[in-house]
DNA sequence: CAATAAAGATACCAACATGGTATCATATAT
DNA sequence: ATATATGATACCATGTTGGTATCTTTATTG
């Protein structure tokens, strides 16, 4: 999968960020995002360590953003909540296959990788939010 | 990850059947190609229902390749060993996000799989088998 | 025909990743 | 001082996947 369930979340939390444009606690994300609370923090603090939002502690307090949508692009989100873009590792962990260069295989999937690194680095919060201008809905709402 | 251990342990399989012409057993396979003996029946009996292999019973029995190596795609086994190639299913696998064909972001994941797709379904066994003079050697050979 | 060597079927186990929870410490507004 | 917010961190639950074990069935061969 490409995108976790965690990066979901904070792309909503930073889609309802910037659209609110002021300081929001994860009270109040929580409850508009309809997101398990302490999941939610979690998330929030890991924005915080990336340098994506800052926060503000005590009452009235939370969290706000630091970027411009334009600026936040999905790649980054992806590296924060699960690590490096990568779909060619190696099945073999620790000792790494030996041909890694010569592999057929493995310059194919390392294609594929590259492509969807490519198309992912484009794509940036502004754009999804002006282009799925229902992301983060469910069919619950 | 595109392809997992099974899958890849599959090719290596089918790679040595297609080399050797005859009936293979599951002790020779796991000897050469140091792959756990018990995971190689697995996937060889998997392999069998997949209709890429025929088995026989009993002494000197053991398995042998139905298709001729152009004939095997990569996509088929990954279906046969993980499922259908997918990259973009929603985040919320119950109550399926009710914005599939207006979300964005579904639909660019959607190009990165169907690039994947299109890359991996070209592929077949005897592309690898030339392509990659030597996969499935690793270190340790 | 009995013994053996193979596969068929199936249930089980272990390690790891991920989604999710809980708790205690710290800062700040009033 | 107290209430309300986050920081840090440790923990738990569940699912997937790699891997194991066991019992049954079939076929070869002496």
């Amino acid at each position: 999968m490409l995108i976790a369930r965690s990066t979901d979340y904070a792309i909503r939390a930073l889609k309802y960020l910037a659209e609110s444009g002021e300081e929001v606690a994860v009270s109040e994300l929580t409850q508009k995002l309809k997101i398990p609370w302490p999941f939610m923090r979690k998330i929030m603090q890991l924005l915080g360590r990336g340098g994506f939002v800052a926060s503000k502690k005590g009452p009235g307090g939370g969290f706000i953003l630091l970027k411009k949508p334009e600026e936040i692009y999905l790649t980054e989100l992806i590296k924060l909540f699960q690590g490096p873009v990568c779909l060619n590792e190696c099945v073999f962990k620790k000792k790494v296959c030996a041909n890694k260069r010569t592999c057929y295989l493995s310059k194919k999937l390392g294609e594929i990788e590259e492509y969807a690194y490519l198309v992912l680095s484009r794509i940036n919060l502004k754009e999804i939010m002006e282009g799925g201008r229902n992301y983060g809905k469910t069919e619950n709402n």
